[in-house]
DNA sequence: GTCTATACTTCGATAGAC
DNA sequence: GTCTATCGAAGTATAGAC
């Protein structure tokens, strides 16, 4: 009693699918989320815009699919990167990259108008933020900082914001101060790190 | 010589006008930018939509006078509250007010489809961070933490990029560990403005 | 000085041809 | 299984009526 879905939908494992996928997440990340239309991402895979609709029900099944593509493996990284050691410094370098940080923000702003990726990302949110709360905690707490110092869910989220404004800034031209404050923190993480005994 | 304007644009002090502005404002906090088309402004408003173009030459030029607004109240406020003793709390309430950390986000995502926002946004940022960076340069100095050990711009970003990724993930309703984060900071501010001998 | 009738473009989506 | 012809709605903008 499954209503079936009236329009006929192409194969999942489609080469031209995931061509499609492909030329929609360039767009995003090039010219934001605004510019992901079935018309541009026809264009820029290079297919007629219709095949969009061929392969997605509709353009907010493309932006879940481009959104899990990156989720899922953004996951699986950090997941193999923390259970190594010096994870502090492995949590700044994930956030840090600027291209991570402007998908997100991406994707926020389609969340406003598209209830499946709004819940999407906040799961996908929710997750990497206890894996990563969980590994900055064993960290903080092996350089001999306590929680009541320095709570690891404010280092994460100060660490997260802070390379959030940066790529939100670069989209600007705006860079001042940029450098000073990713080696302010940067030094921090070593010096905690080496040390083994930062803190007060 | 001025090639003129060939269409003609109503006057800047009319009651209608201000309409639409404060209706593309509510829009873009609303819905955000996406939302903020001649259509829904002119239906929010309780007016034809053509009555935008009326007004302003381009959708570009509404945005733009929205964000000035807005912009310039901003400033004048920063001004006259880091004027007055204890700038670091002073600076971390401006920013903590989450309606302008949201208006910001959306005005870097219109400035990606339109260079005279970008320039504007990106002009009023660099003018905004000098300030704050000079007042907050004071306070630190004031409660005896060394520019070495905090530099006051890096302290800045952080504080601005906190507020930031809270308000983008307030609009997802991630709310975990919000709380805890902004309670850290306040404590430190507290800390450093009561104390007057922070640091380490 | 203010607003409306209208043009033109691009959007998402579907039905049906190969 | 894959792609094309086409529709109706919504987008920006202009020319001209009041």
């Amino acid at each position: 009693m499954v209503t079936p879905s009236p329009r006929r939908i192409g194969a999942p494992d489609s080469k031209t699918r995931a061509r499609l996928v492909e030329a929609a997440e360039q767009l995003l990340l090039d010219e934001g989320s605004a510019a992901v239309t079935s018309r541009r991402v026809g264009a820029k895979a290079g297919l007629k815009p219709q095949l969009v609709h061929y392969y997605f029900r509709s353009m907010e099944d493309l932006f879940v699919e481009v959104f899990r593509r990156r989720a899922d493996e953004s996951l699986a990284r950090a997941e193999r990167a923390l259970a190594e050691s010096s994870a502090l410094r492995t949590i700044w370098e994930i956030n840090a990259d600027p291209r991570g940080a402007a998908f997100n923000i991406e994707f926020v702003a389609l969340a406003k108008h598209h209830p499946v990726v709004r819940s999407e990302v906040a799961r996908y949110a929710e997750r990497y933020r206890a894996m990563q709360l969980q590994a900055l905690g064993r960290a903080l707490e092996a350089t001999g900082v306590s929680a009541d110092d320095v709570p690891p869910m404010a280092a994460l989220l100060l660490m997260t914001g802070l390379t959030q404004v940066l790529a939100l800034e670069q989209t600007l031209g705006v860079t001042a101060g940029h450098e000073e404050s990713v080696s302010f923190v940067t030094r921090l993480i070593d010096r905690l790190e080496s040390g083994q005994a930062g803190g007060r």
